[in-house]
DNA sequence: TGGTTTCAATTGTCTGACATTAGGCGGGCG
DNA sequence: CGCCCGCCTAATGTCAGACAATTGAAACCA
């Protein structure tokens, strides 16, 4: 592990790189010791304060813990699916509201990930992930419920979907899709009409995956993008007519 | 933004935490400075040294970026497709490599959320979408390719059936996925029939997008899967044996 | 006016020190 | 003998201060 002097990257920039490579690539395994920061600021002749700094950006990414005392130290971490969970929430949250992107465009790739998932969760849903879903969707109807409590029961009762999918890498990997629509979908006020609408859709749903029934879960899904879509247009329709 | 003395977490950890949120908040806006490292030292009466450690961990997330000289500082960043992308890579490489994910659930995760952005494809496909897809099957039937080539090739052949889609948000969450699952596939050999077989498969989806044939499309990419799943199972088989 | 120099603010890096933590070791005591 | 307590040590966490490097802007000069 060598830093290149030619590199206009700063110091801590280049060690972070190094040692992310060195795990990538399998060189350091999980739970595996890195030297103490005083061998590695050696080893790469910098500073400790350098060596610090790039050691906080691996942590930053999950990559590396640290434990004090005697036999501490920062070792190989191994990444769970709820640290890469979070990140992915993050970054997708951040990803959709700084680049100005639409509320179809961010919806469309909702439903259509969670069509990839419903097929699957039609035939290995458990009776938990039943229980979920209709425990939301009674929460749902309550009457008091603040439209934020709402969207939040919405992507509780659509996490339930995707993890009834039984494949941890499709949680993951849909995690950012569903809740980085959370920001957007509190935007919109829902009326108890409207609440009525979604949550027959979603009651559809549930009883789709409870059968196995694949295409009536397509179908009720397809069916809520499109109320969901109509429902944010609504919305900003009426906000455009009310500035202007 | 104030740390909180009772946190058992670190101090640069802390002051990440509050930076993070005031952006994601909104409170801190795309472009907005943040004050220098020592007014920010001044204001969590902390030391230089615990800040910076702090802004090198929000600048691995791509959060912040910094810039030296007189008018410098730490810039809150947009963060790009690109940057989210390559994060997207890097966690769920990690994510697979690290948790012992077997082949199979990856390669379902995989195939469902291609088969979520197929049909999207078919719709908005444009020439340099399919021109693309047939560049790498033309490079995947050249002679003398490495597995690996012949690896890489099928990566930019499914990433161009994503961005066919024309979602940037699907073509960020299929990142992860599809090239996560590279490291995987470099583990397999093909031969020159197998090989054979996945190009008439490759062909088989270019030809259906082309023809805005969605439900082709569906049937070849799931007739993919099965391929791509008999061929690891037999690789692992054989390798077994051999060990056994 | 236009080019050049100087300046000042800011990040990047280094050094050395002390605080804090936590496991290991050994000794004292029941 | 075994248990508990306190010391020791190695490591991370934090601090203070210094200097280097960079860069835009202001001041200056031709």
């Amino acid at each position: 592990m060598k830093l290149d002097p030619n590199s206009d990257l700063e110091l801590s920039a280049q060690i972070a790189d190094a040692i992310r490579d060195a795990i990538m690539s399998g060189e350091l395994i999980v739970d595996a010791r890195l030297p103490s920061e005083s061998d590695l600021s050696e080893l790469f002749a910098v500073s400790r304060s350098t060596v610090r700094e790039a050691l906080k950006r691996l942590a930053a990414q999950s990559l590396i813990r640290t434990q004090r005392g005697a036999t501490g130290g920062a070792f190989v971490n191994r990444l769970s699916y709820e640290d890469a969970y979070a990140q992915q929430v993050t970054t997708a949250t951040l990803l959709v509201s700084m680049n100005a992107v639409s509320f179809e465009t961010a919806c469309e790739a909702r439903y259509a990930l969670e069509r990839a998932v419903a097929p699957l969760a039609c035939t290995r849903r458990t009776p938990d992930t039943l229980a979920t879903m209709r425990t939301e969707i009674f929460r749902q109807g309550q009457p008091g419920l603040t439209d934020e409590a709402f969207c939040a029961s919405d992507v509780a009762f659509h996490r339930a979907l995707v993890d009834g999918a039984g494949n941890p890498v499709l949680s993951y990997q849909l995690a950012g899709a569903v809740e980085a629509m959370q920001p957007l979908m509190n935007m919109i006020t829902f009326t108890a009409r409207k609440r009525e609408a979604i949550i027959a859709l979603h009651s559809a749903i549930a009883d789709a995956v409870e059968r196995h029934d694949a295409q009536a879960a397509l179908d009720a899904l397809s069916a809520l993008e499109a109320e969901t879509l109509k429902l944010a247009r609504d919305v900003f329709a009426a906000r455009a007519a009310r500035k202007g």
